[in-house]
DNA sequence: TTTAACAAGTGTATAAAAAACACATAATGA
DNA sequence: TCATTATGTGTTTTTTATACACTTGTTAAA
């Protein structure tokens, strides 16, 4: 055994030798390294999504360059090399829309080969919220011509591999919603829980009874009672409530 | 509010021709896009663990370049332009090691600005699970001097940001062993119940009750009875289960 | 001022899932 | 045949999830 090993590191090192020697053969004269490696860059998108009157909806934005001239696109660019991907993703949605001070979660990365017919770029995916409401989304910027909010079931092919990072994008965000404060943008201040009630529908899609959704929701440990009231035109005053600061992960097993 | 409205539009259109305008000159001049976009470069790394005699082990190799040389790192390296992205992981690491026919899952993204002290590299990270006595790993290669396994609590400082990538890959491996059948390469075959509690107690840091990891483990959907038993020595035979083809994904609300 | 309309709040009974816990069984070797 | 070893299984209790109906506070109309 012991022969055996010493026989088998022996070739790998022959092995080994030649092929390091090879590589820098071709790669002097074939500048293989550069065709292997050079020209990547790195996308960050983010799929930005909104509820308003119990419909979800994304925001896209149209581009008014080559390649996909025309297209609706999530919003997003290429990353710098001076910004961290958290910091690019935010930067890119300031540009595109206008929007700031956005709290985003990456999700995933898309990267095949010809997702770019530019060069090869590698995307990493974000999803955020944000209510439509509060926010004046630009509708001219330096590479889109146009922002809109579309129903995610009313999404155009988009540009680039989009359309597919979106349908990712809507599974994480169904996700994120029971394990994260990822809706605290919709409801910055407090809110009652019939008006959260109607997002989670939305956005799950599907009806919930409202005491068992009380129920559930308290148990996910995201929200808590102000001990407010908040009185509304002829209807019983609701209680009030807020995400908490700070949650706790679940165990897995 | 219309006139509000079509206000916004002239100024955002003045503004981006203005940005416009500015970023072509500067661009001229400066050279500005190559030194926002270019030197981008991507890794695939691979967090490659296995379980031997209860003890949660992961594979690591030693550089033998700069930078980081001599120190240990995860397997993984460079992206090259024409492969997708978990090929080109999978090529790393039969390159680094050996291994071939690995499955491999995508977990995150690391992309931090100086983590890579050559040029901008954003790494997308992975993690595997491999039966140690089953592969024969390979001692020297290209860029490696060595290749070792190390007990998860027992692993120097990496080299890269590869230590902050295992502590994730711990936490993503956890995820996985519940909502997947990532340990199928640890029993490729069939497999007793026993068996499969000792890895999951292993993996999870804990130890559980045999009669209620029967009824958990079953619960989950991962795995199925073959109607097999195996004999060992000297004890009672065991029945023998395998993971399934299909899983299912669970609903989250 | 009473009453109707509206949307909010709450509790309980049942079913399902998780957790705690103990004894029976098959093989081997002394 | 008996002791040892590691396997397999079932029941009770607790917790969690689901299904389901009536009460309350506010407003506006009678």
């Amino acid at each position: 055994m012991f022969i055996v090993n010493e026989f088998i590191k022996v070739v790998n090192f022959i092995l080994t030798s030649v092929y390091n020697t090879l590589i820098i053969e071709i790669g002097g004269r074939m500048n293989v390294k550069d065709k292997l490696y050079k020209n990547q860059g790195i996308h960050v998108i983010t799929a930005i999504f909104t509820v308003e009157q119990g419909i979800t909806k994304v925001l896209l934005v149209k581009r008014k360059n080559e390649p996909f001239l025309g297209d609706w696109i999530l919003t997003g660019g290429a990353l710098y090399n001076n910004e961290d991907l958290l910091e690019g993703a935010k930067r890119e949605i300031v540009e595109k829309t206008g929007i700031k001070d956005i709290e985003i979660y990456q999700f995933g990365v898309f990267g095949k080969v010809d997702r770019s017919p530019v060069m090869r770029m590698v995307a990493i995916a974000y999803i955020g919220v944000i209510d439509s409401r509060r926010v004046q989304v630009l509708r001219e910027t330096l590479r889109t011509s146009n922002a809109d909010w579309f129903p995610i079931d009313k999404v155009p092919p988009l540009g680039y591999d989009h359309n597919e990072i979106l349908i990712e994008a809507l599974k994480e965000l169904q996700k994120k919603i029971v394990s994260s404060t990822i809706l605290k943008s919709l409801f910055p201040g407090t809110f009652s829980l019939p008006e959260l009630q109607k997002v989670y529908e939305a956005i799950l899609g599907l009806k919930m009874d409202r005491r068992n959704f009380r129920k559930k929701i308290l148990s996910l440990d995201l929200i808590e009672d102000t001990g407010e009231t908040a009185k509304f035109e002829g209807k019983k005053p609701a209680k009030q409530y807020r995400f908490k600061k700070k949650i706790v992960e679940k165990k897995v097993f």
